[in-house]
DNA sequence: AACTATTTATAAGA
DNA sequence: TTCTTATAAATAGTT
């Protein structure tokens, strides 16, 4: 219908049929509602593109309308479907509610340029989260990281400790005293530092600060 | 959209209503067929006339039935709406199906000029680097924890052995020497024990493990 | 996403 | 309703 005419039947190209899928969608959807308004009808729009994706006209909820008629006509075999179609019509309205929410497709009257700085606003705000939730780890770390500088330290002086109190033990055998083997008691240390630690007396141990 | 242009709100004369009506639905079941063939879609179109006249078209899959029950007769009606059912139970699926390809991040069938989409992806990506990031982070802390917990028992097995080798000690002293203050040794211990620690200090203590 | 040459749809009149 | 036709609208191909 412009710059040449075309066949009705499946354009091969892929590329094609969906620009032309685009256009024609919103054509049909926009002559949809012309006739809804004009004539004051009821009408409703489904189209699946062919890869699956769902997209709806409908200037009512078209059974509501038909309540009436449904209470003239007694058969229970309408009154049965007409409740399950509204059973299954309020489930979609919720799971598509569900899908546009997670879209994030709230913004029906936004222009591009809008879009795209929500885009940057939204990108922003997690990065803000992120970095808010990185700050409070980092921080942990370093809290950690102290208390193991305190323990280290702790260590060493108890390192020194043992050192001084060795010597002067030495001393006492050099003195006349021996038979004590304090080269034995050293190899056990070092064997014993690697073995495991109840989390009781870790905890004790970071209250040392 | 001839010979004048006309508004588009409800037409008042309610023959040129009637005749709009018939013209205008039949141009847009023409369309919606025209879509489906062209673009490989699956259309439906629903329409009410205001006098409750149905009117539709449908391609493939739920339609079966269609254009015939125009009288809403209580048969038609329960066709009707078995009908309404079916499509809805389909679109349903298909909803679903959608709903679940989207959380599970497909981003590689994204669709050019859909914002709506690149925006949630782009949050979704940005909640998957936080959430990757968040990870490392906390097995960092996990590791400093374990080290700290390994440090902790190296410093209560020096204390053991302070205890040890005083006591070893006093025992020296009981057999007659005297003179060496452990007590003084001890406070002089407490008191250090809050200071710092050069950071080559604490990069040996982790090499302990 | 725009543009525009054409085709198509349709409002008004018969 | 249906046909006709002048004109508005839609859109295929192009940039």
């Amino acid at each position: 219908m412009a710059r040449g005419k075309i066949a009705i039947r499946r354009i091969d190209n892929p590329a094609s049929r969906q620009v032309t899928f685009s256009k024609r969608k919103s054509g049909l959807i926009k002559k949809a509602k012309e006739l809804a308004i004009l004539c004051d009808a009821e009408v409703g729009v489904t189209i699946f593109s062919s890869t699956g994706r769902l997209y709806e006209y409908s200037n009512s909820r078209y059974n509501e309308e038909k309540e009436h008629h449904q209470l003239l006509t007694p058969f229970s075999e309408a009154k049965l479907w007409r409740t399950e179609a509204k059973r299954l019509r309020q489930q979609m309205d919720d799971l598509q509610e569900n899908y546009r929410r997670l879209k994030g497709e709230e913004l029906s009257g936004m222009r591009i340029g809008d879009l795209h700085t929500l885009e940057n606003q939204l990108e922003m705000r997690l990065n803000n989260i992120r970095t808010r939730k990185e700050k409070m780890l980092t921080d942990e770390i370093e809290e950690l990281n102290q208390k193991r500088a305190l323990i280290h330290h702790e260590n060493i002086e108890l390192s020194k400790k043992v050192t001084l109190v060795q010597h002067e033990n030495r001393q006492l055998h050099k003195k006349g005293y021996g038979a004590i083997d304090i080269r034995k008691e050293e190899g056990s240390f070092s064997g014993q530092a690697k073995s495991c630690v109840p989390e009781h007396e870790i905890r004790l141990g970071l209250q040392l600060q």
